[in-house]
DNA sequence: GATTAGCACTCACAGAGGGGGAGTGCTAAC
DNA sequence: GTTAGCACTCCCCCTCTGTGAGTGCTAATC
């Protein structure tokens, strides 16, 4: 499959003119736009070449053309030059991005909200995943006479907390006791080890002389738990979808809405993906429903450490170039930003 | 403002029509659906008359009648009787509701998300408001060398917490202390009162021993205990809005999603009305983007005190009568969940 | 006096028809 | 290999027209 010079440059164009323009892109107005010297007869030959072998279709029959998805695919693997950020889009980030917080949680929806904004797409984020996180306290303070709260703190400062009912009065002594005991059976172990180990059996022994108190909250304590490691999901920028024509049809618009409601279904879809920077375009999504989208997921790191995830999701026509840019320069602020603040604390608090 | 016997029939023919049809009501059509032993020439004389006092309006001049806001109103003041909820949807309101969880928080995300599914409307709700809410616990663990998590328990088992960054090693005797002197200090007060209180001077003297370690805390910990102040407000069945001919508009679709993505906005416009069922129609609501929508809410309260609100948003020709039952339901069963939890506390752990 | 039949009139809506524009593919000439 | 020319295709927009549902008015009827 090779594309001489003229070939390239022509699907280069049309491409490029579809992206920006959502029209079929014809011979004439490609040769006027684009002056390569040649005729809009040559051009249609070659755009038929181009077309068996491809790279683009046709509407009908007198209508333009318009990129494949194989022509997207060739465009972003070969074709794309990475696209320098504006230096105001730059600054918009660097000044919106971390103001006023200090939680990588807000950040990450900062950043998936800015990146809406920059590219007029809808954008989502996966908030970081907190198996890997590792335990350090685990506190029980009664409430009221037969309720205590239960709270699991993490190395990172992570808590996770939940009101458990007691089946008799709670005795402030022995709560204390077991909390204890579980900070210090658990302590040091990650959250993924703590749902899977076996130290619960461990803890009935330790703490007999309770009787049904550790009975009571155990369940709880697991469920808290559990609890943790679930990964939360934005979006932003849904209403974006009705500025593409890709979806002026209200019932696309709708069904794609829809589809990015059940958001449980749409998250498994695109969790599985490799790390790094990753274009799915069209129907290299295995999922039917995301056949017409493409999709631009980047990974952010801590210390080495998966995260989490950013991405958009738009028509297969889509600014590549653009789109990828901005989210590598939000994941890498993101990670900068965290890292940073080993060396720069002095200036962290208010 | 009279209205005879026949007026009224035709009235709420009407506007019984149009709700579930939303097409224009003509004479004829009337005359034919219900019996009324009168020619459409009456009806139209009637209808006539009905237009003249401000109840019914024309798209032009040979559509058929639409009721006015004038006329929902008098339908929900005086026309409508409180219908009876199926038994299915009751059911099915008892058995999703309080499924596997025990938090008033997802009880009424849950309500919400119900109330959208029955009613094929937009759904909200405001999560409990807890400014009355009383401080319990204030703890600070160390989380690395110069970090702390700082968590505020209430009495109602709601926990807040801040990673906050010192500017010097933490040392884990004197944040102990100010642990102790933050809980002696604040435990009592509601949360409004200590965000208003000079409790903090007080502090700074019982602490001066502890060096800049007050001064390190305190602005996180009014930032937290301000956190907990902060409604959450949740949507659900956004895109029913796809199935309401009154946005079969792309452009109304979009504006309508649009405004409700503004959630701070939003809420503001909604947040201060009285108590109870309240249902504001057209332009009765104070702002012009919901000129064209009917809002229904109910507020729900435990141990007397008022803790949130739910409600739908919609096309002012809505099902006022069924919509209200469905609300008057559900927050009707989550005031009895949470207080059934009193007297029956034996069947709620797992 | 209230009711109704009859009639002229209005307007939205759907479908048919036609012109224009942008495009293609093919052929023959350069 | 390139290009001009041409017939042809198809979408899109506009206009026209018929139809149906509805109204308001008037005069006859109960």
């Amino acid at each position: 499959m090779f594309l001489d010079e003229r070939k390239l440059q022509i699907l280069q164009a049309i491409i490029g003119d579809f992206i920006s323009s959502a029209e079929p892109v014809g011979s004439r107005t490609l040769s006027k736009k684009y002056d390569m010297g040649i005729s809009p007869a040559t051009i249609r030959n070659e755009m038929s070449d181009l077309e068996a072998m491809g790279f683009l279709t046709h509407v009908h029959t007198s209508s333009g053309r318009i990129p494949s998805n194989k022509a997207y695919r060739y465009y972003v693997d070969a074709l794309m030059e990475s696209s320098e950020l504006s230096p105001d889009i730059k600054a918009t980030i660097l000044k919106k991005l971390t103001v006023d917080t200090l939680e990588l949680e807000d950040v990450v929806k900062r950043a998936a909200s800015l990146l809406s904004e920059i590219t007029n797409l809808t954008s989502f984020a996966l908030t970081p995943r907190t198996g890997e996180d590792i335990l350090k306290y685990v506190k029980l303070l009664p409430l009221e006479e037969d309720s205590v709260v239960l709270m699991i703190v993490s190395e990172s400062g992570k808590v996770s907390n939940m009101t458990i009912r007691l089946k008799e009065v709670s005795n402030e002594e022995h709560l204390d006791l077991l909390s204890k005991v579980l900070t210090y059976n658990y302590r040091g172990k990650s959250i993924s080890q703590a749902l899977t180990s076996d130290i619960e059996k461990e803890i009935q022994l330790e703490t007999k002389a309770l009787g049904k108190l550790t009975d009571n909250i155990m369940p709880g304590f697991m469920r808290t738990l559990a609890e943790m490691l679930n990964v939360q999901f934005f979006l932003e920028g849904l209403t974006n979808i009705f500025d593409t024509p890709e979806y002026a049809d209200m019932y696309k618009a709708k069904a794609f809405l829809e589809m990015l409601n059940r958001k449980d279904e749409f998250l498994t879809r695109i969790i599985e993906k490799d790390q790094g920077i990753t274009i799915t375009i069209g129907d290299e999504n295995r999922d039917e429903l995301l056949n017409n989208c493409s999709l631009i997921t980047a990974t952010y790191h801590i210390d080495g450490k998966f995260m989490g995830r950013l991405g958009v999701i738009g028509p297969t026509r889509m600014k590549y170039d653009e789109v990828t840019s901005v989210i590598k320069y939000l994941t890498d602020n993101i990670e900068n930003t965290f890292k940073m603040k080993e060396g720069n604390r002095e200036n962290d608090q208010e």
